[in-house]
DNA sequence: CCAAACCCCAGTGGGGAACCGGAGTATACT
DNA sequence: AGTATACTCCGGTTCCCCACTGGGGTTTGG
C-alpha cells in the first residue's frame, strides 16, 4: 500500500472532477494538470485507465474533457485504487505457499491489508472534497 | 504494504528462529534457507540487516549461526517490517504536498497505513509460531 | 592449521514506474 | 467545409529498485 504517484495523481484528478461535478461541464486534462501540477501526458494515461474502468467518461473534440459517471459520494477510494493499481483480478492462486510458515505469514498479511482497505472503502470522493474545503477554510482563518 | 519477498523471507526466518529459541543453540543460514527454500546468499543480507537493527545476534565461526536477542513474544511483526523495509527514519519532510488536495490525500493514506500497522503491532513472532503449530495439527487431522 | 560459519561490498538483470512523442480521430465553431 | 481543439492509441525512453549472485575477507571450533 505504498502511496505511489499513480494513485496520488488519480485521486487528485478525481477530486477536481468531483468538485466540478455539479456544473455538469467537462474538465480538460490541461486544466487538471495545471491545477495540481501533474505531467499532463501522464495524467492522460491514468484518465484513460479510469475511463476503461467506467469511473469517468470522456467527451472528445473541442470543449471536450472528462466527467464522473457517478455522483462523488458513490465512488469509494478503494474502488479508485483497485482499478488504477490493477488489483482487480489479483486473487490468483499464484501464491501457493508450499510451507506452513509461508501460509501463516500470508494470513496475517491479508488481515493487515483488509484493515487498510476498510479505511479506503469508507471514504468517498465527496469526503475528500469536504475535507479539502474544511482545510481551505482553516488556512483562511490563519491568514486573517 | 505490498507483501515483498524481503519481508516474507525475513518473517519466515525469524519464525524458524523463534521455534528454535528454547534450545539456546544458534541456527545457521543454510539450515533456515533449506527449510524454507530461500536463496541463502540473499537471506544472509536480510539477517545482517536484522542484526544491525538488534533483533538477532550472530555467532561467527564454526558451530555459529543466529539467535534472537529477545523472547519471541517480545518482538512484534511491525518491528520486523519497519527495520527490514527501512521505514525507521521515514517521517521525512520530503513529502511537502504543496496543494491542499495532495495534503488531504496524504492524510487519508496515513489513516489507512496506521490501520494496517495496528494489525502488525498486535502480532508477535510467538503468535506466528502458535498459528503454525495449530495449522500443522489441523493438517495432520485431515491426513488421518 | 583448516574447514565452517558469518561479514562486507560490489554487481547484474529484469520489471515496473514515470514520462514523452507522434500519428490518428472525434467534435465544436465559424 | 475547414480548422482548431480536444481526446485516443501505441510506442519508446529513462530511471530506479527488488531479487539475486559472486568474490573476496574475518572469526571460530576442532
Amino acid at each position: 500500500m505504498e502511496l505511489t504517484c499513480k494513485s496520488e495523481y488519480a485521486l487528485m484528478a478525481l477530486l477536481e472532477l468531483s468538485a466540478h461535478y455539479s456544473s455538469g461541464e467537462p474538465l480538460q486534462i490541461r486544466q487538471i494538470a495545471n491545477q495540481q501540477n501533474i505531467p499532463d501526458r501522464y495524467l492522460e494515461q491514468l484518465l484513460a485507465t479510469l475511463r476503461r474502468a467506467g469511473l469517468v467518461r470522456s467527451q472528445r473534440g473541442a470543449k471536450g474533457g472528462y466527467l464522473l459517471t457517478r455522483e462523488p459520494w458513490q465512488i469509494t477510494l478503494h474502488e479508485v485504487i483497485c482499478c488504477i493499481e490493477g488489483l482487480d483480478a489479483q486473487a490468483e492462486p499464484e501464491t501457493t505457499p508450499k510451507t506452513a510458515e509461508g501460509a501463516v505469514v500470508c494470513e496475517v498479511w491479508q488481515e493487515a491489508r483488509q484493515a487498510a482497505e476498510a479505511i479506503l472503502q469508507k471514504y468517498t470522493l465527496q469526503d475528500l472534497v469536504d475535507k479539502r474545503n474544511a482545510k481551505r477554510q482553516l488556512d483562511l482563518m490563519y491568514y486573517i
